[in-house]
DNA sequence: AGCACGCCGACT
DNA sequence: GTCGGCGTGCTC
């Protein structure tokens, strides 16, 4: 038997397959898709077994296979098809792809344990020298006996491998207090201690009236009993407590109410969207469905019943989610309606968990899986549905290599299994839409929302206009009203802040002007360091103005307001309100997101304040009030779906009220009442945004009426980056296809944060016709650069990236 | 990635 | 003459 493996090891020269012989004693234990340890070069490094065959064709003698890694498999044969396809088609090692295919335990520092289930059969199997334990480090095994036998043993269930991780960084803990002390010397150790050290009496007190705790978080204790660190460490001296570590888990389905919950009817609309699709399910048809439906116009209960369907046939389905912490009723809703067989993958498992859950879908325990991005991977076998929600959102694009977009891999595994892939969204990406305009997927649409409820008014405000107080300059006054209305009628409001790190734009106070690039049609960036205006989109720039370019007023400033400044002014107004601020800087650390929101959903705060993170299908039915405070900031970055991102974050966040029986209402304020998409979002018209928005693109050359494609440079040494980004420039560079309007070479641009940790960065953005002659000519850059590596510059493909600084 | 091979400049 | 610089090429 000949294996062929793919190393671990990204690099150009071995990006392939190279073949090894297999032991005799090996050869049941190994099949395609297993971890094996290989002799290469004078090195031993980690592979996967991608093919297996008979003969070889390499003239050399065939080293051996140094070892097995795990008796388990974790790719199965559509999976390893699938890493062959996506290298190539995104251009990027195959070696990377099959590692963002597996669970992260892999990549850890492991211990492997053999559990021992059947004690009898296994001292019966593998001799007297093992002693009565339940369990044994498979290193000692493997010592003893072939891994065909192991195999064998592991097959009739008499024992199991399980991995511990060494490395726990990876993993959560949290500080725990335990007393080693009883209550008579905890009374004796209160005695000793002064009556002035009420901070120490406080801890000892606790630990005599809570018999019972075993142990405490030591973050709990402290709020709790008000005391500090110092205080606690002290009683540590003392020998009264001990601290330990504890692993934090986080079960994805802890906190959701099982409540089952069975098929609703559906309404005409729905239920023809069911119909449909179910069509393709039975009849196991591979075509796309584009669900456009307004917010609240039940898709998830049509997933639901289609996922039902397929199971029902004894097929698996797959449900794609934006991020599931920001959506945890999905999960709630699958899994009240499902109850078993679902496996939920997502960041904030640990990754033993995430291990335990893909062992769950490979044994075929799940049946369904629920989970992000990455989910798409997961070695689901007889797929009968493949569902993206949310299908516009940009974290279904991996920024980091292998590049890929969940779509993308959807559509190739729908193909694959003969499955339909259902897309839903209120707001369509716009290369989603144009297929469907062109007959490539289906497209179907809900104008209905389930609880009959029109769609909330949206009362635009023309900042322009509004003579600001010194104080509150973000809010204007009709907006205030608003927001003390509800306020006093004790409903909630949810306040949009959508303020992005970077980007600053040049703003006219008077008259609303914001500086444009005159080839561009997109706006400038202040760069402070030289006080230049920018753009990201060709070499255009210009000294920072004094005064207004259009009216020469005097007040024209870079602009960018912070969620910080805005609660300030909040608090400032309304004094008597509670305001939950949700940005980057409150949520950073885990499960303060989901805290955050409790405390909005509980009624404890009245106003939620935050960036786009708020916008997300969430349900609160007291909220009457949606404010944005300023809809230029996303309107105005430099990047062509600015406008397609602006209009997705108005409507989306103009769903966020009017979700229960009280009517909602939304107050968008901006610079620019005009604009397009400001006006198509107030009458919530995504069909005319969308026809709208393909002319403009149309007409500036971009997606998705070109494929577009961004090469990075980067190197320590900026002259070696720069000089690099200008030589690709030439070799690319076709006069003849420029003509055409075939392709477009935009830069070299030095990246917005031009050094990122010590490395330069330059960006070359192509815009093209025809995918196959750039993408041979792009293979033959990867290869003449390759030796550059070696010399510190590198150069990376990103196939139709979703941001571009 | 890591290592051997090989071809040119400054040394005991 | 030789030691060692790192550019080039190979790894089943």
């Amino acid at each position: 038997m000949i294996v062929k493996v793919v190393i671990d090891i990204p690099a150009k020269q071995v990006n392939r397959s190279f073949d090894y012989a297999v032991p005799k004693d090996w050869e049941s234990a190994i099949k395609l898709g297993s971890r094996v340890q290989v002799p290469f070069g004078n090195m031993k490094r980690t592979g996967f077994v991608v093919d297996i065959a008979d003969e070889t064709e390499f003239n050399g003698k065939l080293k051996p296979i140094h070892s097995i890694m795990d008796y388990d498999v974790f790719l199965n044969e559509e999976l390893i098809e699938l890493s062959d396809y996506l290298a190539e088609y995104l251009q990027c090692f195959r070696i990377s792809v099959l590692q963002a295919m597996l669970p992260s335990l892999l990549k850890a520092k492991y211990d492997a344990i053999v559990q021992i289930h059947d004690p009898v059969l296994f001292s019966e199997k593998v001799g007297s020298w093992y002693q009565n334990e339940t369990s044994i480090d498979r290193k000692e095994l493997e010592d003893r006996m072939s891994p065909n036998a192991i195999s064998q043993l592991k097959k009739e269930n008499i024992i199991s491998i399980e991995y511990q991780v060494i490395n726990q960084t990876t993993q959560k803990t949290k500080t725990m207090i335990k007393t080693n002390l009883n209550k008579d010397q905890l009374m004796n150790a209160l005695e000793k201690t002064s009556q002035r050290s009420f901070k120490q009496r406080a801890i000892l007190e606790y630990f005599i009236n809570n018999q019972a705790i075993e142990s405490i978080e030591k973050n709990t204790l402290m709020t709790e009993l008000e005391v500090s660190n110092a205080t606690i460490n002290s009683a540590i001296d003392k020998e009264w407590i001990t601290t330990f570590k504890e692993v934090v888990y986080r079960d994805p389905l802890k906190d959701v109410s099982f409540q089952t919950s069975s098929s609703k009817t559906l309404l005409p609309e729905q239920q023809n969207a069911y119909d449909l699709i179910s069509q393709s399910v039975d009849n196991k048809q591979a075509d796309t469905y584009l669900i456009e439906g307004v917010t609240g116009s039940g898709k998830t209960e049509i997933y639901l019943q289609l996922m039902d369907r397929a199971l029902q046939q004894g097929k698996s389905a797959l449900l794609l989610v934006p991020e599931i912490s920001l959506t945890p009723q999905m999960v709630e809703r699958v899994v009240s309606r499902f109850q078993t067989g679902i496996a939920v993958l997502h960041s904030g498992l640990s990754i033993t968990e995430k291990y335990d859950e893909w062992q769950r879908i490979i044994k075929g325990e799940a049946k369904i899986v629920v989970g992000a991005r990455s989910s798409i991977f997961a070695p689901l076998e007889n797929i009968g549905i493949i569902i993206i929600d949310e299908e516009h959102e940009t974290t279904y694009k991996q920024s980091d290599n292998p590049r890929y977009h969940a779509r993308d891999v959807a559509r190739w595994r729908s193909d694959y299994h003969d499955a339909p892939l259902i897309l839903g969204s209120a707001t369509p990406s716009l290369e989603s839409r144009a297929r469907a305009q062109v007959g490539n997927y289906h497209l179907i649409h809900l104008e209905n929302r389930v609880n009959q409820m029109p769609m909330p008014p949206v009362d635009i405000i023309d900042m322009t206009q509004v003579e600001l107080r010194e104080t509150a300059n973000e809010l204007s006054p009709e907006l205030i009203e608003k927001i003390q209305d509800r306020l006093d009628k004790r409903e909630q409001v949810v306040l949009l802040q959508n303020r992005r790190g970077y980007a600053s734009y040049l703003l006219c106070r008077e008259c609303g002007f914001i500086m444009q690039c005159p080839r561009c049609d997109i706006s400038l960036t202040y760069h402070k360091f030289d006080n230049q205006m920018k753009c990201h989109y060709c070499d255009y720039h210009e000294p920072l103005p004094t005064q207004c370019p259009s009216c020469q007023s005097p007040h024209i400033r870079t602009h960018g307001i912070g969620t910080q400044k805005v609660a300030e002014t909040l608090e400032e107004i309304f004094p008597e309100a509670k305001v939950t601020r949700m940005d980057n800087d409150t949520t950073r650390r885990k499960g303060q997101h989901q805290k955050l929101l409790d405390e909005f959903s509980s009624g404890q705060s009245n106003i939620l304040l935050g960036t786009q993170m708020i916008a997300k299908s969430l349900d609160f039915e007291n909220v009457t009030l949606v404010g944005v405070i300023n809809a230029d900031t996303a309107l105005n970055l430099p990047d062509f779906r600015a406008s397609e991102r602006t209009f997705q974050l108005l409507t989306q966040v103009s769903g966020r009220t009017g979700r229960g029986r009280l009517a909602g209402e939304v107050v968008i304020q901006t610079y620019n009442p005009e604009h397009y998409v400001i006006q198509f979002a107030k009458t919530h018209d995504y069909e005319n945004f969308f026809r709208f928005e393909m002319k403009r693109r149309h007409l500036t050359n971009y997606p998705p009426y070109y494929f577009t494609t961004l090469l990075t440079v980067s190197s320590k040494h900026q002259g070696k980056a720069s000089q690099l980004a200008y030589d690709l420039k030439a070799q690319l560079y076709n006069p003849e296809l420029e003509r055409k309007e075939q392709l477009y070479i935009i830069g070299p641009n030095r990246n917005n944060i031009s050094k990122i940790n010590n490395y330069y960065y330059f960006n070359l953005l192509l815009k093209y016709k025809d995918k196959t002659t750039i993408q041979r000519q792009l293979d033959d850059i990867l290869n003449n650069t390759q030796q550059k590596a070696t010399q510190g510059v590198y150069v990376n493909i990103d196939h139709e990236p979703q941001y571009f600084s």
